[in-house]
DNA sequence: GTCTATACGGTGATAGAC
DNA sequence: GTCTATCACCGTATAGAC
């Protein structure tokens, strides 16, 4: 792949992810890169958009690998789900407190400013509730019931993740994923 | 109480709350506000964080009085609280996806970058989590699974909104209610 | 394809008249 | 206390040389 335009996204990733998507300006985006303006608008001819579209789903299909990864370590989808919320409060603790990806950042600030963003950021989370849903599923939940619950634990999360980060410590997000595994032992097949 | 001031604060809310705390410009909130730079620094001196500020205290004080009425409204808590998140879910649609206040989006994109704000929104967080506390240890919980409760609560509420505005539909909050219920029946003492 | 220089609008903030 | 005029700066985006 081509260097010099990963470069771009990987630094948009993670600016938006520390700051959000209009604190994030372009220029800041080109000093962390180290790449040039006159390539970036060649790579992402429509601009900021554009390039936060691309570090959505790039960093999208990166987390739903992640998911499935945590979750086969273990049979038990309930244990393998609170593990993989844990490991996500230590992973805010060390990355001192960025987010989890640049989705819920985006998510928040463009649901009703940018038709292109909003669109990225619905596939993102679906994709994501998939990942969930199907260890639910394999696991004796009927699909209906596990689809709904990964909404739910997708919910858990985000809402988790953002306590957490305001109280600049991992332990709300910690105490949600506790709670969030009786809530699925109680609604097991 | 002063006219202008509330103006502001009122125009910041409504604004920071659809387009969130970047996206916001001061004199955006002037056009709105109908107030002329000058006030909104007499009144405000340390600008935009101090305005923001202000809207988030008070924004969250009505906030917590809402939940309280709510709450009040059944005596058995879990149904208070599905009753209270399907609420939130109806308000979402009619006011077009503009989030539950200015809160959630302050403390996405200042959760690193501000003190202040980030100290705002701690606030806010744990008079919201007091509230539903409160309403579930007056009803025979522990005081600590109340608490742990409340925090598991307010996460919910947080990512059932930020989902339901992304997809641009009540239902996604609609259906964490349903599951949120369902797990703080299993909670129960 | 890569890079520089620049355009133009909007930002938060201030000074000072009234 | 209220208002206007204006500041210096940074935002995104573009033009055009190499």
């Amino acid at each position: 792949m081509n260097t010099t335009r990963d470069q771009i996204i990987q630094a948009t990733r993670s600016l938006v992810e520390k700051q959000g998507y209009h604190a994030t300006g372009m220029n800041e985006i080109l000093r962390l890169s180290g790449a040039p303006k006159g390539s970036l608008y060649y790579y992402f001819p429509d601009g900021k958009e554009e390039l936060a579209q691309e570090a959505i789903s790039q960093t999208t299909k990166e987390v739903v690998g992640r998911i499935r990864a945590n979750l086969a370590l273990f049979d038990d989808p309930v244990e393998a789900i609170q593990v993989f919320v844990s490991r996500i409060a230590d992973h805010i603790e060390l990355s001192q407190f960025s987010s989890g990806g640049p989705l819920t950042a985006v998510a928040m600030e463009t649901a009703t400013s940018s038709e292109r963003l909003n669109r990225a950021c619905r596939e993102a989370f679906a994709a994501i509730q998939c990942a969930f849903a199907e260890k639910l599923a394999a696991n004796g939940y009927a699909p209906e019931s596990a689809a709904q619950l990964a909404l739910f634990i997708t919910a858990a999360i985000e809402g988790g993740t953002l306590l957490s980060r305001t109280a600049h410590s991992g332990d709300p997000l910690r105490r949600v994923a506790e709670v969030l595994a009786l809530a699925l032992r109680s609604a097991r097949p």
